[in-house]
This record gives C-alpha cells, sequence and structure tokens, in this order.
DNA sequence: AAAAAGCGCAACCGCCACGCG
DNA sequence: CCGCGTGGCGGTTGCGCTTTT
C-alpha cells in the first residue's frame, strides 16, 4: 500500500511524452526557469505530475544533455567512480559532464555490471539456456553485491545537493561541453567526435578542501577529460583520501562531492 | 518466418532530507 | 521544536526494438 502518490494523477497523463509535451514543458522552463515543479504542469498547461516534468527535464530536455554512447573514458571512470561510491548514481553523474544519473544507472546496470561480473569470473561457463544463464547472472550478481557493500569504504543515506549544484549543473554546461549536444531523439552515434572537459571548480574543490592535486593548476576549463591520465590521478588521489584511516576526512570527501 | 527471449532506456515509485512557517 | 510541502535520489518497471532459436 504505501503512502499516497505525490500527486493526485486523475486525469493526468502517463507514460511516454510526446512531442507537443516537450515543446511545452521546454518552452515555460525556457521563459520561467527551473523549479516550482508543483505548480509548473498546470502553469505550462501540461497534463503532468510535476515530478515527471522535473525527471523529463533534467533527463532528457535539458540542453546540456550530452546523448551518444558512454566514451571508453567515461565508461572507465564510472566503473572506478562506483567502486568507490556504490550506487550513488548522482554522485557519479556530478563527474560526467552531460551525463545524467539516470543514463549512467541504465548503463551500469545494462553493460558494466555485466562486465565486471565477467571479469569477476573465474571459471568459464558451458553454454546453457538463456533463462538458466539469466538466473545464473542473477545469483551472481546478488554475490557481487553483497561482497561490494563489504568492500565499499563509506556509503552514507544519499543526500540532496546543495543549490550550487543546481547552478553548477544546469547553468554553465554549455560552456563546459564542445561538440554539439542534441534535444532531439534519434542522434546518437557521434560519440567519437565528443570531447569534453572538466570544470573550473576542480581546482576549487582542490583549494577548499586543501587537497593537494598532482597538478592542480592543469585543471581548468580547457583540460580534456579524454587525458587518461588525468583521470587516473583523479581516481587515485580519491582512492588515497578513501583509505585514510579517518572517517571525518572521509565524510568531508563525500561534502565536497555533493557540493557540485 | 514466426515465436521467444534478451536488451536498452524512458518513466514511474516511494523514501528521505531540507527549508520554511 | 514540529509538521508539512517540496525536491532529489536510488530502485524498479514497462515497453518497444533486436537478436536468437
Amino acid at each position: 500500500m504505501g503512502r499516497a502518490p505525490c500527486c493526485s494523477k486523475v486525469g493526468l497523463n502517463r507514460g511516454p511524452w510526446t512531442a507537443r509535451e516537450d515543446t511545452l514543458l521546454i518552452n515555460y522552463i525556457q521563459a520561467h526557469g527551473e523549479g516550482h515543479w508543483r505548480s509548473l504542469p498546470k502553469m505550462a498547461g501540461l497534463l503532468r505530475c510535476g515530478k515527471s516534468c522535473r525527471l523529463r527535464w533534467i533527463n532528457y530536455l535539458r540542453p546540456d544533455i550530452k546523448r551518444g554512447n558512454i566514451t571508453p573514458d567515461e565508461d572507465d571512470l564510472i566503473i572506478r567512480l562506483h567502486s568507490l561510491l556504490g550506487n550513488r548514481w548522482s554522485l557519479i553523474a556530478k563527474r560526467l559532464p552531460g551525463r545524467t544519473d539516470n543514463e549512467i544507472k541504465n548503463y551500469w546496470n545494462s553493460h558494466l555490471s555485466k562486465r565486471v561480473l565477467n571479469n569477476s569470473q573465474t571459471n568459464s561457463t558451458t553454454r546453457s539456456s538463456r533463462k538458466a544463464k539469466k538466473a545464473t547472472e542473477k545469483k551472481q550478481k546478488a554475490n557481487v553485491e553483497e561482497k561490494e557493500e563489504i568492500k565499499v569504504l563509506h556509503q552514507p543515506k544519499a543526500s540532496r545537493v546543495s543549490p550550487f549544484s543546481v547552478i553548477s549543473r544546469s547553468s554553465s554546461f554549455d560552456s563546459l561541453i564542445s561538440g554539439s549536444s542534441s534535444s532531439g531523439e534519434g542522434s546518437k552515434g557521434t560519440n567519437d567526435a565528443y570531447v569534453f572537459y572538466i570544470p573550473s571548480y576542480w581546482s576549487d574543490f582542490a583549494a577548499d578542501t586543501n587537497l593537494e592535486f598532482p597538478d592542480a593548476e592543469a585543471f581548468s576549463d580547457a583540460t580534456p577529460v579524454g587525458d587518461s591520465n588525468l583521470l587516473d590521478d583523479i581516481f587515485e588521489e580519491y582512492q588515497k583520501l578513501l583509505d585514510g584511516d579517518d572517517p571525518g576526512e572521509r565524510d568531508s570527501i563525500f561534502d565536497v562531492l555533493s557540493c557540485f
């Protein structure tokens, strides 16, 4: 049973959004900005729940959304961050400009979790029926997750991010992402051409937390994430800090991460 | 060629924390 | 301090498309 839905569903549209609804939502947000999701549908003339509007905007319509396949570098970073943060999709997404938590979560569930699973397998499996295979995968997945739960160093409860994060993600991302961002569907494909940048807040992050990045000055708007050495450096710094004995220090890392 | 199974992803659901009166 | 409204988050579902049998 549980509690009542967030809003009355009576008379509201559900399921896939139509182009018309998308247009209404985009036009309204362009005119009035994000927020006030509860009243937005009414004001925008949409027969949708406010929550649904928010999700549609954040996961699909926002102009800074980068559509297309996950690049190998992003792929690598997701795996590494997941090993540190667990299923903290929003935090992981914040390290991947233009990617949404939903997208990363889906990508993990459909691609990476299997890959991680396969890598952890020591025995080669015999060919079996798909059903049996899937059942086995499910079982193994459960085992891996059980182990991961032990491995993850610190997994605080999900918490709301500061308003600053909204500014970071939604207001200035056009300047952070080079290449075209597409708001239409079916624009997958040109992923190889994507180049994106670590935003300048990385250096602020380092300064604010007294982190000694190997080359903090290198973190500027013009720093391509495509440099896998840099990704390694970032990841290693995270790991070092997380491996530290001081729980307070670890907490501060998550606090800082939550601020972006 | 048809049916079954698998896959990918948009959308939904419910819980939780923050902000404000 | 407390209760309510709201927004954010992670988990889950549903469905269309693709692949396999």
